[in-house]
DNA sequence: GTAGGGTTAG
């Protein structure tokens, strides 16, 4: 009997064609295929999939996605399921094909996310991916949010130029993103700290043809009070109530924060008041307007008044939150009164608040700066055993406090631990190591560390280049220095006055006084000093005993007003200290104690060690009380090893 | 979308 096999033979093709792969796929077969795969994908029957995965082709996938395009979940599904399997990758047009049927259903976070891993991981351009989504577009009967979508992916990977190429390619093509993808970019110029590039590019669009929402109107607020002008910022929400484009609580909460941030209390209070007359009953302040307030008092220690805000918010009925409490809590620690930031952090728990990562940051830090090592170290402990996670705050505290104790070893140790671990991202913790490692004069160590930084892929930031100049001006490496700022800030295209006052400290500590007044000409002609300009230049003159030079600049200073603070005073009670006159010291404090300067550390252990050195300590306490009565936190250890000892003896006496 | 904590002057 002959057997005849032709009855199997479609299913023989149909089993071959399955395994050996795309290179034998007919149209009518890849059809088969596809008609499969549709069927049991509804099914989500994932083991037969299996079955057919080799056979799988790009335009293959393309179609499924498609056909699936009312349920885009069941689309990313497979989507995910064919990159999970061996030996095939998504092409850029597989990917932009999911990327309009996941737009399509709104679906924006899985949208973006693929758009995010073709950048990233496939390292394809904005450009390309536009290329992309463009070409696919018709097929897949897209519509332009897409493209709104790539400058939003653009923006959260914060790349400035991608985000532009993607709008400007788009203007060229005739299609036209959105005010809310103009709204990202913009926003993600501000977020970056380019304001001037935000302003050119807030006109670019406006001259383009688009009309401002109620949105740039905030980045526009945002951009004026990040430049510090707050008038202008007052007069945009009038402008937007003018042309009746709400103004909503965010305008105002922007710029009562700004204000507060800048001292400036009496207007910040004035507009939280006035909010709801100024916007015809439309805004209310809320629980951020007032966390702001709070926090603008608690920065310039009229801790009273933030918690009488407190006390106002809880009358009024406002929610409150840990970013209520923690700018209270820091203000205390700050002030030096440890022992009521820890009530306060007993007051939160009462109120069903737990203290998080930042109350917990704010209290070892103050706690390190008091010297207080071993509480710091039971607190970060205890933030530990507790399951709130250190940040990267955390770190650079800590690596802070190590340093500041001497412990510059085990600082290191930990810093090495953090970034074997990936744990920083940021340059602070670096920029703290480099500046001890300058301080202790291991300057090897700094350029170590420096490379280490780059290494890593973490950026050296204005402060790491300011420190390096700072550094090697310390060191009377002048020259140095000046070629690191060539090469870093000057490069960059960005003044920095740190970095000049940093030359300037040390032209000064050379001697090198009349190069110092020549820079100080230079920076006043452009208009561009501040008050750390001046006390340094005030500093030189001291130390390189230009006594009359010194007091006429003094002069000038208070004259001036806005010029003198603190660290002005200090210098100069240090210089007639020096000059051992004890007495004009102390008299220059008192005066300045009554123009409502308050005598800080240094004022204090300046003033009390050299009392001591010259008179003994017979009467140290009354100089004690009287600093401590305007408002000095006395400094630990000078007070237990100067005051605290004949405080005994009296009391023994 | 806006609010709290860490780096460079005495």
């Amino acid at each position: 009997m002959v057997f005849s096999f032709t009855f199997l033979r479609g299913s023989f093709v149909f089993r071959r064609g399955f395994r050996t792969g795309k290179k034998l796929l007919s149209p009518s077969t890849e059809d088969i295929i596809y008609k499969a795969i549709c069927v049991n994908l509804k099914q989500r029957r994932w083991k037969f999939l299996e079955q057919v995965s080799p056979s799988l082709t790009n335009s293959l996938v393309c179609r499924v996605v498609r056909e699936f395009r009312n349920s885009p979940q069941l689309a990313l599904e497979f989507y995910n399921w064919v990159e999970a399997r061996d030996n095939f990758s998504h092409s850029l047009e597989s990917c932009c094909t999911l990327v309009h049927v996941l737009v399509n259903s709104r679906n924006f976070n899985d949208a973006l996310s693929i758009m995010e891993s073709l950048m990233l991981k496939n390292g394809k351009s904005p450009l390309e991916v536009l290329g992309g989504l463009m070409n696919s577009y018709e097929i897949c009967n897209s519509n332009p949010a897409v493209f709104d979508a790539l400058v939003r992916t653009c923006t959260q990977l914060k790349s400035v130029e991608g985000a532009y190429d993607v709008i400007r390619k788009l203007r060229l093509e005739g299609f036209w993103v959105t005010i809310h993808a103009w709204n990202n970019f913009l926003n993600l110029l501000l977020k970056l700290g380019e304001t001037d590039k935000f302003w050119n590019m807030y006109m670019e669009m406006v001259a383009s043809g688009y009309s401002e929402n109620v949105n740039t109107f905030n980045l526009i607020i945002y951009a004026l009070c990040k430049e510090c002008k707050l008038l202008e910022a007052i007069s945009v929400v009038y402008l937007m109530l003018k042309i009746e484009i709400w103004p909503n609580v965010v305008s105002f909460n922007m710029i009562i924060d700004k204000a507060s941030k800048m001292g400036e209390m009496d207007l910040a209070l004035k507009l939280t008041r006035n909010t709801e007359v100024i916007s015809g009953g439309s805004v209310s302040p809320n629980i951020v307007t007032y966390n702001c307030i709070i926090n603008g008092f608690c920065k310039i220690r009229r801790l009273e008044s933030a918690k009488n805000v407190l006390a106002e918010m809880i009358k009024l009925g406002i929610d409150f939150n840990e970013r209520t409490y923690a700018p209270l809590i820091d203000g205390y620690a700050r002030k030096g009164s440890l022992d009521v930031a820890f009530r306060l952090c007993d007051e939160m728990v009462e109120m069903r608040l737990i203290p998080d990562t930042v109350v917990y940051n704010s209290l070892i830090y103050w706690l390190y700066i008091e010297g207080e090592l071993e509480e710091a170290s039971f607190l970060l402990s205890d933030m530990i055993n507790r399951r709130i996670l250190p940040d990267e705050f955390t770190y650079s505290i800590l690596t802070k406090g190590l340093c500041l104790s001497g412990h510059l070893n085990k600082a290191l140790r930990v810093h090495y631990y953090i970034v074997e671990r990936n744990l920083v991202k940021d340059a602070y913790t670096h920029n703290i190591l480099i500046n001890y490692m300058f301080q202790s004069r291991n300057i090897a160590g700094a350029k170590q560390l420096l490379s280490s930084m780059i290494v890593r892929g973490i950026k050296p930031d204005m402060v790491t280049y300011g420190t390096l100049v700072d550094g090697h001006c310390k060191e009377g490496k002048i020259e140095a220095a000046v070629q690191i700022y060539d090469k870093t800030v000057k490069a960059d295209g960005k003044s920095n006055l740190v970095v000049y006052n940093s030359i300037l400290d040390g032209l000064c500590k050379k001697g090198s006084i009349d190069a110092a007044r020549l820079l100080v000409d230079k920076l006043q002609q452009n208009g561009f000093l501040d008050s750390v300009t001046y006390n340094t230049l005030l500093h030189g003159f001291c130390v390189n005993g230009e006594v009359e030079k010194a007091f006429a600049l003094f002069l000038e200073m208070i004259n001036v007003g806005s010029l003198v603070n603190i660290v002005s005073y200090n210098i100069m009670i240090n210089f007639l200290c020096k000059m051992g006159l004890i007495q004009q010291a102390m008299e220059l404090m008192r005066a300045m104690a009554s123009q409502g300067i308050i005598p800080d550390l240094i004022t204090y252990t300046t003033l009390i060690t050299n009392f001591v050195k010259s008179y003994g300590s017979d009467n140290v306490i009354e100089l004690h009380d009287y600093m401590v009565l305007k408002g000095a936190v006395p400094d630990r250890q000078t007070y237990q090893s100067l005051v605290s000892p004949c405080l005994q003896e009296h009391t023994e006496g």
